[in-house]
Order: C-alpha cells, then structure tokens, then sequence
DNA sequence: GCCTAATGAGTAGTAATCAC
DNA sequence: GTGATTACTACTCATTAGGC
C-alpha cells in the first residue's frame, strides 16, 4: 500500500526548495472503490455466464444497461469470473452447498 | 501500460511558448478512434472480399452504403485485409470476428 | 481472515496512420 | 496502391486492497 509514499522518502530529500511541506501532509489516500452488487445483478450477470463466458462488447453493453452498472465493472466481473472457474474447476454448475450466497453460479 | 503518457509528448504540443512550462501538466491525448465492426458488418465485407479483393471506388460506395460505414474504413479494412492475407496465407478467409466465439451468428 | 473487485504487467489482434 | 508502424481494445495471469 502507498508505494508513492514509499519512494518519496527514501530519496536525496531535496524537497527544500521553497517549501515548508513537510512529507507527512503529502499524498492523497486514493482509497480504490470497490463496488458491491446486490443479488439481482448477480442473478443477471451469473444466467448470463452460463450461456456466454465471453460476450462481447455489445452484449456488455446490454448487461451494463440491463444492471445499471458501467460496462467496464461487467467486463472486470466476467473476467473474474473465467480465471475464478479455471483455478476451481470443480464447481461449473451449481454449487452443492447452500450456504448463505455462496454467490458463485 | 501508460500509452498515453508515451505519446503525450511528441504530438502537437506546442508547449515551448514561455520556458520552464514543465510537461506535467498533461494537455490532451488526442485518442485515435477506432471503430469495431459488428459481425454483420464483416459479414457483408468478408463476402464481398472473396469475390473481389480491390473493389473499385463505386463498389465501395455501394458497400459503405449497406454497412453503414464510411468509405474510407472499407478502404482501410480492405487494406489491411489483403496485407493479412498476405501475411498469412494459411487462412485465406474469415477472420476471427471474435477471439472466443465458437459460433458466430 | 476470507472472498473477490480492482489494478497492473505482459501479450495479441487489428483499425488507422505513415512512409514510399 | 503496398509495407511497416502506431495506437487502441481486449484478453490472461498475478497481485493488491476493500468489506463483510
């Protein structure tokens, strides 16, 4: 976390030149957002993989549209997805436990 | 990563006006557009192109006309169609339209 | 602590552009 | 026009970081 940080400090400490800022009020926490989907979206994008694991740019489109989520979070999500299923090939179809959502198809 | 940042610098930017105008505050990247075709689109191209791999100014009209495209990217798609066949003769028809896809239409 | 959404490096395919 | 090159889009894989 907080490489920028990191390498400031470290180095020759010019940091002088007409200054008075002192390191410790420097970088902005960034604070990475990370969206959560409700079930609903889940469900959409989940039947959807069943059928498709990579739709292409049209139908992301019409999954962003149909959640109301940014064709960008769909994409990431289906990637997700496909190297999810590859490191656990056991579970394709349906998940044999019913744990509370287990939110994996 | 960071394409933009590459060329960021050797494009337009006339940024010698007053000196000490330092490049960190990026301008613009211009971001060439590039379109992607649907598949109906390549259909009609792709079937036009076995029959013919230079069509003539009107032919592309024609075909700009029922695609929807302009003329000049059927021109650059039949460019770039010919040098890939060139390029790679085992597979003198149908490109991948996508990289996955094991259906198309 | 785990689960996983998000990021980044590396790679590929190709539309668009450049040099000729 | 061609051939070479550039730059945009999308992927995999590994990794990082957010929230129950």
């Amino acid at each position: 976390m907080l490489p920028n940080l990191q390498h400031m400090s470290d180095n020759g400490n010019i940091m002088h030149l007409d200054g008075a800022l002192p390191i410790q009020y420097l970088p902005k926490p960034p604070k990475r957002p990370r969206t959560s989907f409700t079930s609903e979206q889940l469900q959409i994008m989940q039947t959807h993989f069943i059928q498709d694991k990579n739709p292409d740019a049209q139908t992301l489109q019409r999954l962003a549209d149909m959640t109301g989520l940014s064709r960008r979070v769909i994409q990431v999500w289906f990637q997700n997805c496909r190297a999810r299923q590859k490191r656990n090939p056991l579970h394709d179809s349906i998940p044999p436990l019913d744990r509370y959502q287990t939110s994996w198809i």
